[in-house]
DNA sequence: TCGACTGAAAGTGTATACACTTTTGGCTTT
DNA sequence: AAAGCCAAAAGTGTATACACTTTCAGTCGA
């Protein structure tokens, strides 16, 4: 099974979730996601289930599909747990690291305040999001980096739903000062960095934003 | 959506598969398991679908599904994920620690221990793997109950692959030291002995065991 | 006797059909 | 004019149909 069909359907809709083409509380119709795509509804069906198992969208019994509009509450817990994985991952690669691991990180912060300099917001809460989820990979834990994985996607909705801006800036540079202490085998410090680094996000987002419920219209062009 | 049909098949067969009546490797047909649960093989689909993404089964193209055999590599690394996940978690429990969850733990391993004694093998199992996500219940954050959730069903497939027999008392006794640990409210002491308690279970399990490959047959009467 | 072919049986992948539920828009009634 | 009601439209939930792939058994040939 796993055809690839159903697949790119999961990576277009996330895609456009994260993105925000598709705003929170939107509804996702099977035959116009079918028609869309050039499928049955079976597949959109199953692209479907997926997405709410990830929790980007949530599915009301014969109403359909919604895009998630993730609450505060349900924020801090996310970042809860992002801190205490990553608190402790940080560590852990810190004990494993070797210069070509240091390299590859340098050069993903590189990209990271390329992409905040030219005001490529996609792109860069993309690469905010990966650097985590990098480190993981990394470290060789692919069940790490999957799990991570999940709770950044959903950081991310909640991200772009809720984040201030500018705070993208302040996230790549605390991105560097992390490597820079990893780099110099400072287990404690990249930790405790680490953690301020994601309360700094978690504190940054304004939860009391109002969220405009747009319709689905073209969203995926 | 969410129709409980399929949910319930998601459960039977994830009792199953966690409880061993269902072998690692064993196929699962559609068509077998929609006359055995009495409904159309779409939601027998749809319930598998779900269990690939708990990687409880896996998928392959056009050959079906088939119960999951973690390999010694994917379980080291399950059970350092939630090392990592659990230690923070039991610090951050005692933080905000009331006598009521005191109890509720109490409760729980009182309960393992009878299970144990009365050799009550899937009872046991489930139990002690409960024990961990109790813990992120009480603290009142259900994406972590939820993330733990997952990875420990992933772990009770391990376990009964290759945890060896008589590891479960001292299982038992090590929860209910944390416990104790935790109503005297030494953090640091609960999150080490959590850490020794998971990185014991890990060692415990022989990874070179011989795991047969029993089909299907009636593993779900 | 063993291995390679072959056709039937079984099984998966996708589309479609159909029953049932929710939504919608207009019509009636007050 | 506003609230309630009813029928049509749209949409979801499940079953079934059908094409295509894999599996398997039996046969043929060396």
């Amino acid at each position: 099974m796993e055809t690839s069909s159903t697949h790119a359907i999961v990576s277009a809709l996330t895609k456009a979730i994260v993105e925000h083409r598709l705003m929170p509380g939107s509804k996702l119709a099977e035959q116009k996601l079918a028609t869309h795509f050039g499928v049955s509804r079976t597949l959109v069906r199953q692209a479907l289930f997926q997405l709410s198992q990830n929790r980007l969208i949530r599915m009301e019994p014969a109403r359909g599909a919604f895009v998630a509009a993730p609450s505060a509450s349900e924020a801090k817990q996310v970042f809860a747990v992002r801190r205490m994985l990553e608190v402790q991952m940080t560590r852990e690669f810190v004990r494993d690291i070797t210069p070509a691991k240091i390299r590859a990180l340098k050069a993903h912060t590189k990209q990271e305040k390329e992409a905040v300099a030219r005001e490529d917001v996609h792109g860069r809460t993309e690469l905010l999001g990966d650097f985590h989820v990098r480190i993981a990979e990394l470290m060789g834990n692919h069940v790490l980096a999957q799990s991570l994985g999940e709770l950044i996607s959903r950081c991310a909705l909640i991200t772009l739903m809720y984040q201030s801006r500018n705070a993208a800036q302040h996230s790549a540079d605390e991105h560097e000062a992390i490597v820079d202490a990893m780099a110099n085998k400072d287990a404690d410090l990249a930790a405790r960095l680490m953690e301020e680094h994601l309360i700094f996000v978690e504190n940054s987002l304004s939860f009391d934003k109002k969220i405009p419920t747009h319709d689905i219209s073209l969203a995926l062009s």
